[in-house]
DNA sequence: CAGACGTACTACGACAGCCGTAGTACGACA
DNA sequence: TGTCGTACTACGGCTGTCGTAGTACGTCTG
């Protein structure tokens, strides 16, 4: 059962979390269980990567943080901005280039058989 | 137009050169050509990154190298190695559940309209 | 009430792969 | 003779991922 490499990954995980936030902020811990949950445990994003990810979203521009201890835990909720939209807008038409030319050098049934 | 990043086909450059090299031997120019070509200029692959690959290619088993100069050239060809061929099939099979993983966290036509 | 467990992070440093820059070398062509 | 295209190699910087570790607080359990 193939594994997803996280290189493969690299270039989406900011727009995986963008898209996890753009209808409602949310924080850490609870996008990288959505993550786990929606790619059915194929995909577990690590905590550094995760928050490294924020703060380097957050600098850019394209999310904006805020604390909400209402829950009773202290949490740090991002929020993302119209740049932020864009952004993974322009990832998703990225993204959708990107698989062409990927598919252009993959074969699909690669192999009935053995070894 | 969107352009590629380098860090999407980060995980896929090897598994494109092995592509490029699983029918019949092949060198570094003529590779870089043929990506550049059968992607329709849509991802040029970097001399030095494709050199590198080669020989962590080569340091991995996955391809063997040997001189040629029958052209007049002195070119290194590279030759696939069944380790490599299996890698191969292996990536293309983690390609389809990557695309898959990913599209969940994508939209497609992703907005009509300006800006 | 102590200790384990789950939640929610932060800090630090290592490493891999991409890429910019630069340089070598040689043949063809003008 | 000089420029262009071919065919590389070397070096070093940078970004993003990830291993390891530690903090802190709430809840639940015995």
């Amino acid at each position: 059962m193939a594994e997803i490499s996280s290189d493969v990954i690299r270039g989406y995980n900011d727009t995986i979390i963008l898209f996890l936030i753009k209808d409602e902020p949310s924080y850490g811990y609870e996008i990288q269980k959505q993550i786990r949950g929606l790619s059915q445990e194929k995909y577990i994003i690590k905590e550094t990567t995760l928050y490294s990810a924020f703060s380097r979203l957050e600098k850019a521009g394209f999310v904006e943080s805020f604390l909400d201890d209402s829950s009773g835990k202290k949490r740090t909720y991002y929020r993302i901005t119209p740049e932020g939209l864009a952004y993974y807008y322009g990832k998703c038409e990225e993204w959708e280039l990107t698989k062409e030319v990927v598919e252009h050098f993959i074969m699909k049934e690669a192999k009935n058989g053995s070894n």
